[in-house]
DNA sequence: TCTGGGGTCCTAGGACCC
DNA sequence: TCTGGGGTCCTAGGACCC
């Protein structure tokens, strides 16, 4: 993690290796089903049924690519460009399925793997390859394995450089399938060809600023001093220095580090306006962060509010809570009395997100929480049924008439229950 | 017909303490 | 009565990633 953290080494010795599926969840979906190869696919918001309104394109398969539907497009507008494109609901399930199978291929060649994403790692071939010659055969070993084991429409993109930054720079640079190497003497003339904004960590706004004090190529990047940058990005400067060098961090962290928050946010396919329908859409969402809190060990000390209007105008808030909590009833009880402190009353909700952070990882009894113990050997029966037939199996009646869970957990019903 | 949902990290400013 | 400077905790919000 942390490419745009400042470099930890810049010895140039290590060799390490940047992996990225093409078009992972359209791909993952044409190997499931051959009906969809060699079309225009998209996968949309998960579990919004025939809903398009207000759901974005995740991803599209490189025939989608082929005739213009982008990442993030919205699908109204992407079915309008693409009348006959095939948009799929994504499915959670089978993504992760396939990351743990290419995780497990890189773990059988790397000295280190570090996930980057659902469908990214980083892996350190320093000591299993030797040289640059060895990680491009072990490059090209990874790949014909992904191929057999994941299914031959699960194609890869590989970079491999000294570092993280530029691996994963060399990696993007030629997709679908491409397989860069670039070894240290060759860093420097790499990333001068890159453009600005294929440097992960230089987004739009960082682009348009650079713009600004004419800065429109890593070239030009290169000729601005330290203390200029400084100036003009604070600590950021110093990374850009570094970046524009293709100096960058090159300790691959082995297994995934604990998460800092967990959160869940929902945009309605009709705004909200009264108090009554808020609050139980937000009980729901408190109910699935909690679930995933408890099933993944965790009780929080912070909780976190994010509201947003028409006009994507929206405003946050956060909170220390005096004790910490694991159940939803008692985040959504914080929840809402937060949410009165920030909301403008006369505007409808488009969007409503809850966060629990200060996450403490506990195997504490839950006993030791007095507040919770009398909810809790209930919330053990209802986990137990979540955890084998997933989020959704149960809702609060409160919440039965937001059709919420029906909506994002992928769980449908023919009628109410 | 605008703009999802899951995250991480950084900065600024106020409160408070010594 | 006037008042420096450092440290830390807390909250709000921005930028970026996939």
């Amino acid at each position: 993690m942390g490419l745009r953290r400042g470099p930890k080494n810049t010895t140039m010795n290590k060799i390490i290796l940047h992996l990225d599926f093409n078009s992972y969840f359209a791909s993952v979906e044409q190997q499931a089903n051959p009906f969809l190869r060699g079309k225009a696919v998209a996968v949309g918001g998960k579990g919004r049924g025939s809903q398009l309104e207000r759901t974005v394109i995740t991803t599209a398969s490189r025939q989608a690519k082929d005739i213009g539907i982008k990442t993030a497009m919205s699908s109204i507008e992407a079915k309008r460009l693409v009348p006959n494109l095939k948009i799929v609901s994504g499915d959670p399930k089978k993504y992760s399925e396939i990351t743990k199978r290419f995780l497990s291929i890189l773990k059988r060649h790397c000295d280190v793997v570090e996930q980057f994403s659902t469908d990214e790692a980083f892996g350190e071939l320093t000591y299993a390859a030797g040289d640059y010659f060895g990680a491009t055969m072990i490059a090209q070993i990874i790949r014909a394995e992904i191929a057999e084991e994941c299914g031959e429409y699960c194609t890869v993109s590989i970079g491999i450089a000294p570092n993280k930054l530029v691996a994963k720079l060399a990696c993007e640079s030629q997709k679908p399938n491409g397989l860069t190497v670039i070894p240290p003497d060759k860093v420097s003339a790499f990333v001068a060809t890159q453009p600005l904004s294929a440097i992960c960590g230089i987004g739009p706004r960082i682009e348009s600023r650079l713009a600004n004090i004419g800065v429109t190529s890593v070239l030009t990047l290169r000729k601005i001093s330290l203390e200029n940058l400084r100036h003009e990005f604070k600590s950021y400067g110093d990374w850009l220095y570094a970046a524009a060098r293709g100096i960058g961090d090159d300790v691959v962290v082995d297994g995934k580090e604990a998460p800092k928050t967990i959160g869940h946010s929902y945009t309605f396919p009709h705004d909200l306006v009264n108090d009554v329908e808020i609050q139980t859409n937000l009980l729901a969402l408190c109910d699935k962060v909690t679930w995933r809190m408890r099933r993944d060990g965790f009780i929080a000390g912070k909780i976190g509010i994010y509201v947003r209007y028409q006009g994507f105008y929206g405003r946050g808030a956060q909170k220390n809570l005096s004790e910490p909590f694991m159940d939803g009833l008692e985040l959504f009880s914080n929840a809402w009395k937060l949410l009165s402190t920030i909301r403008n009353k006369n505007l409808p909700i488009r969007l409503l997100g809850v966060r629990a952070s200060g996450l403490i990882k506990t195997n504490i009894p839950a006993h030791l929480f007095p507040k919770q113990n009398k909810v809790h050997k209930t919330l053990k029966a209802l986990d137990t049924l979540q955890t084998r037939y997933g989020a959704g199996v149960w809702m609060r009646a409160s919440t039965m008439n937001t059709n919420f869970y029906e909506r994002t957990s992928g769980w449908h019903y023919d009628h109410e229950i």
